[in-house]
DNA sequence: TCCCTAGTTAGATGAATCTCAAAGCAGTGA
DNA sequence: TCACTGCTTTGAGATTCATCTAACTAGGGA
C-alpha cells in the first residue's frame, strides 16, 4: 500500500446473504462465513451499545464526540470499535469538517434480524 | 466443587433482556452486557451453522451425532462450541441412551431477531 | 463384568482481541 | 503559516478464544 489508506473507508465485507431464517433451513457455510462477523461485532457489550446509540440518534445519526463521553475509555478504543462495525457493514461514517458523523445501515441489521426470525418456527412449535 | 459437574447443565446466563429494538432506545450498559454474549456466540460460523441446522431439524431437535460428521473438525471441537452455544442459551440439550440430542430456545432467537429489529427505523428513513 | 461407542472435560498451544499511550492526519481559525 | 482540536492509526502488553490430543463419564450389549 503507498502510505496509509483514507480514514473512513467503508470495505463492504459482507455479500447480503439476505434473509431466509435460520429455523428455516440451515445456512451454508458460505453464508455463515459472510454473516458470522456482523454478528461478531454484535458480540462486545461497548459495540453493541455503541451501535444502539447511533441506531437510535434523533436525527439518524450521531457525532463520535457525542459517542466517546459516554463510555469509561479512550478515545483511540471507542475509534477502534467504530472500525469493527464499520468493517462489519453495520454503520457508515463520514467526516464533516472537524467532526465525524456515524449512521446505522438498516438494511444490514434487517438481514441480520430476518435471520433469527423464528416466526414460524415458534408458531410451529407454541401450538 | 465436589468433584465434576453434571455434564449439561444449562446455565441461564442472560436474563431475558427483552424486545426494546435497538434503533428506538439506546441499550443500557446492563441490558448490552446480558445480550452481547448471545450475539458474541454467534459470532462464529461453525457455531451461526450448528445453530441453524439445530434449529432447522426436522422435529426441532437434532443429534449431536448428525452435526459432527458435518464439520471437518473434531468432536471434542463440536462439543466446544455446542457447549458456548448452551451458555449463551441459544440451545439446549439432554442425553436419552447413548445419544445427546440438541433443540434451540426460540425465545432467546426472538429476543435477539427483535432488538435487531429496524422495521419502524427503516420505514421512516425510507421515505 | 468387560468392552465398545457417544460425547464431554482437561490441558496445551498458537492466533485473535481489547485496551492504552504515542504518533499521525484532517480541518479550523488566527 | 502556525497552533489547536477531533479522530484515527500504530505498536505493545495482557487476555480470550479455537483447536487439537488425551483422558474421562455414560450407556448398551455380550
Amino acid at each position: 500500500m503507498s502510505k496509509q489508506g483514507p480514514v473512513l473507508t467503508l470495505t463492504p465485507v459482507a455479500a447480503e446473504a439476505c434473509c431466509t431464517p435460520l429455523s428455516s433451513q440451515a445456512v451454508s457455510a458460505e453464508a455463515a462465513a459472510d454473516l458470522a462477523p456482523a454478528f461478531k461485532a454484535l458480540g462486545d457489550p461497548v459495540r453493541l451499545r455503541l451501535l444502539s446509540m447511533i441506531a437510535s440518534a434523533d436525527d439518524g445519526e450521531i457525532c463520535v464526540c457525542d459517542l466517546t463521553p459516554a463510555f469509561d475509555l479512550s478515545g483511540p478504543t471507542i475509534s477502534h470499535h467504530l472500525k469493527s462495525l464499520r468493517e462489519a457493514g453495520l454503520i457508515e461514517g463520514d467526516r464533516r469538517g472537524t467532526w465525524v458523523w456515524y449512521r446505522a445501515v438498516p438494511e444490514k441489521l434487517a438481514a441480520l434480524s430476518a435471520l433469527l426470525n423464528v416466526g414460524t418456527f415458534t408458531a410451529a412449535r407454541a401450538q
